[in-house]
RNA sequence: GGCCGGUUCGUCUAUCGGCUAGGACAGCCCCCUUUCACGGGGCAAAGACGGGUUCGAUUCCCGUACCGGCUACCA
């Protein structure tokens, strides 16, 4: 019987929540749900200097427009309460305590002052970044280092200290990644991190170990940017001597920039016009917004299956997953490798699909949003039902279905004038006013019923269909878009339709 | 600089030693459509390089190059 598979998303609240962040849950996520395990968020707030208001409250709402409930959570409550590490603080000094009396990590009275100056000066063209290593820490002041007389006497003094790992020399600490199979390092190479700040709180790598044992996380899904530190992440579990419980590890690819170099950040978004977070970030230091993709337009079910594609297919040619067939195709083997570059124009086509695919019923609302977003109130649901159907096969956007399809609810703002002009003559003038005539007298007021009126009384006066529809939407529309033209007419009904082709009538009477 | 990771069309990717290297987005062309889309059809477009291993390498191994990540009392 193996153990029931507990995963967690540990974000850091510190801002909005971009793709990559995202896509880290719904890998979590889907490999949990696949495997009937359970997923935890764990709010990672250990640097009191990074707190931003709002940013913890913004990520549990993102995950709930997405779909992607935590069982459990600071919010959802759970067994392993409290999910946040800032409410944990007293957990973690025991076990760096315990890490120091087994000589597996020291104390260190450096003062940032003092590391800064121990930087600048070993700083060579050839090594750039100097670290506080096995070589180092001989040079600093340590309980390595100093008398033990003299580190209890500042340990007395409440001298501030911080907790550092002992790195041991050259040892090879290797681990099998879920992602990328086996993966080495030489612990030479690697630096003694600090544990516990002054401050009295862990850093990442002790909290991580802590809480993932404590939490009993089974797979530790997280980005490639924590893969140099993983060596430290296995000493920690070995020296605790919890190594049987350690998590799989997982290192996940990065979200590039589309242009090159880099992984994706916000930054990136608001140079190219992308959305980078998933929804509206307000920074409320500088109360800017960055916009999301909630707010663009995006459904959540297209910007769901648009980052599980980013790195992960299920072998076949299907592209469009919905979150319930995610979960059920997910396997770890078939998460890439390497980066994936974020293509916004392939975005959008997910987004299209996602809207052409929908139900009408399931757009309503989303779209009803979008229309009041340009301050028109929808009151008419039947009718916007029916405008849905008529235009979301050429919605990519939500906010399409306002250019699609205002000319619905009220009458065109403007109307293009300068197209009908050029071709524009005395017959079909007599033409327009004569099939505001035959409109009136319909009884019937079917999309084909208008249709064959209109080409018959255009055959009658011996004119063109092909002249006058054109025309004709420009009068019903303002311009040159929207779904069929008779379609049109048929939804906005006789007496609106006769209205505005009298309008244009007018129009080009007057100019 | 050091360490670690990655490398198939412009982009996302398929291929688990047999390939005429497949699909999708974007691009271009045609059909459908008297708007624009949708839909249908087509074109163009890729295995970073050099060595091995093998009857046979995109696939396995080793180098090189390039790209990326990390190198904080941040996560």
């Amino acid at each position: 019987m193996s153990k029931k598979v507990r995963v967690r998303f540990a974000p850091s609240p510190t801002g909005g929540l971009h793709l990559g962040g995202v896509r880290t849950v719904l890998f979590n996520y889907l490999f949990a749900k696949n495997q009937g395990g359970d997923f935890i968020v764990r709010i990672e707030d250990t640097d009191q200097g990074r707190f931003v208001a709002g940013a913890e409250e913004y990520i549990f709402n993102t995950l709930k427009w997405c779909g992607l409930e935590p069982d459990e959570s600071p919010v959802h409550g759970g067994p392993y309460a409290p999910y946040r590490q800032s409410e944990r603080k007293e957990n973690y000094r025991q076990y760096a305590e315990q890490l120091v009396k087994d000589g597996y990590a020291y104390y260190a009275f450096d003062t940032p002052a003092e590391l800064e100056e121990m930087r600048n000066r070993f700083k060579t063209p050839e090594n750039p970044s100097p670290q506080y290593n096995q070589v180092l820490r001989e040079k600093m002041r340590n309980s390595l280092t100093l008398e033990k007389d003299e580190v209890a006497r500042l340990l007395n003094e409440s001298v501030p200290y911080v907790v550092r790992i002992k790195m041991p020399l050259n040892e090879t600490i290797s681990f099998t990644d879920m992602i990328r199979g086996e993966v080495s390092f030489n612990t030479s190479q690697v630096d003694d991190k600090v544990l516990l700040k002054a401050d009295g709180m862990p850093t990442y790598h002790l909290a991580v170990v802590v809480d993932d044992y404590l939490m009993k996380i089974t797979h530790a899904f997280r980005g490639e940017e924590w893969l140099p530190s993983a060596p430290v992440h296995l000493l920690v579990w070995k020296y605790l001597g919890w190594e049987k419980d350690m998590p799989q590890w997982a290192h996940l690819p990065l979200i590039l920039k589309p242009d090159g170099n880099g992984k994706l950040s916000k930054r990136d978004g608001d140079r190219l016009g992308f959305p980078v977070f998933a929804m509206d970030w307000t920074d409320p230091k500088t109360n800017e917004t960055t916009i999301g993709f909630k707010e663009r337009g995006f459904l959540p079910e297209a910007f769901v299956n648009l980052l599980a594609m980013l790195g992960w297919n299920d072998g076949t040619d299907k592209e469009i997953f919905s979150l319930p067939e995610l979960i059920e195709k997910f396997t770890i083997e078939r998460v890439h490798k390497g980066g994936a570059k974020f293509d916004y124009e392939k975005a959008k086509w997910y987004n299209h699909e996602w809207i052409k695919l929908s139900e009408v019923s399931q757009l309503a609302v989303a779209v009803k949003q979008a229309f009041l977003d340009k301050q028109i109130a929808v009151t008419d649901e039947a009718l916007l039902k029916k405008v849905i159907e008529l235009v979301k096969d050429r919605c990519t956007l939500l906010a399409d279905f306002v250019q699609q399809g205002s000319f619905f609810f009220q009458s065109p703002a403007s109307i293009d004038t300068d197209t009908i002009k050029p071709k524009w003559d005395e017959k079909k003038n007599m033409f327009f006013t004569e099939l505001i005539r035959a409109y009136e007298l319909s009884t019937l007021w079917e999309t084909a019923d208008l249709e064959k009126e209109f080409k018959e009384l255009a055959a009658a006066n011996q004119l063109k269909t092909g002249e006058l529809m054109l025309p004709f939407r420009i009068m019903l529309v303002g311009g040159k878009f929207g779904p069929g033209v008779f379609d049109i007419a048929a939804t906005i009904g006789k007496q609106e339709t006769i209205k505005r082709i009298a309008h244009t009538l007018q129009l080009l009477q007057s100019s």
